[in-house]
DNA sequence: CTTTTAAATATGCATATACATATTACAGGT
DNA sequence: ACCTGTAATATGTATATGCATATTTAAAAG
């Protein structure tokens, strides 16, 4: 049985352990995503991805991984699902050894269905926590995601 | 290639979308703590699941999986790894049908030794984060783990 | 007391994640 | 041109996660 001591304790671990806190809320709203996102066949992981694609242009695997705080066999696996999807596809790099991933035409297809639903989510995350609270929340979640190992 | 006025859309959802957002921040915060716990041969995930057992006492998988925003079938399998570690055993619950999670000697003492390694890895990520906005990053989590879906 | 029903947990399948290690592909030396 | 070392990606293994469905268990109906 628990002390007092124990008690303080083993509530504190439970209110404010980080990594508690941020992998519930990353559980919650990627439920609330993948919810708005499941009809058109997408995860709003892969979304993501897809966007990043498109977005951030020539990225190799590596630079990606770096750029999403991920590690990269993490991303060569998630790329890989695309690209048996077909939504991208992996081509030779600049920088020699390296892969880039390129959205294809029925990638940026969906996109484009996507991306209304995506707004949708999000203007509803964003109502939920109202917007000036949402953008405080967009910095802080970007300084967590820097923690020093 | 995009228009400009993809750009600025695929950049807003790259730089706001809150699914993105959140699990970048596990992502590095979970690093963050895994690394350091990591020569106890327990990873925080498992950690904040013993602190609960031995906190929220009594609670059915079902129970806490709702205290933990997490989804009922997760939560039996991250269970069940745990009971096979010897850190928790599986009890009948009082209500009809349920099941309890209870920590044992095992779980016990090795909680005692993860403990201040937890605090030290909390205590990085506050000095990171900066005690006070750690404390609104903390409640701004709560509310994105309660997402509406 | 047996049957039915509903609630709780468990399982099948799939993706996401990370660490450790293996493989591959080039650059640079010989 | 060949070898060699290193940088980049891929693979092995393991945990975390969620949805859909199956199984179990005990209350409630008969």
């Amino acid at each position: 049985m628990p002390t007092k001591t124990d008690r303080k304790e083993l509530l504190d671990i439970g209110q404010n352990c980080a990594a508690l806190r941020t992998r519930m809320a990353a559980r919650g709203v990627t439920r609330a995503y993948d919810a708005a996102l499941r009809p058109l066949g997408i995860k709003i992981t892969q979304f993501t991805l897809l966007v990043t694609a498109k977005y951030e242009a020539e990225l190799s695997i590596g630079d990606m991984a770096d750029f999403l705080a991920m590690e990269r066999s993490t991303l060569t696996r998630n790329l890989k699902l695309l690209a048996d999807m077909g939504l991208i596809e992996m081509r030779k790099g600049a920088a020699p050894r390296t892969k880039v991933p390129v959205i294809t035409p029925k990638g940026d297809a969906l996109l484009t269905k996507v991306i209304p639903v995506w707004r949708d989510a999000q203007a509803r995350l964003t109502a939920h926590m109202g917007k000036t609270r949402w953008k405080e929340a967009r910095d802080l979640l970007t300084d967590l995601s820097l923690a020093p190992v």
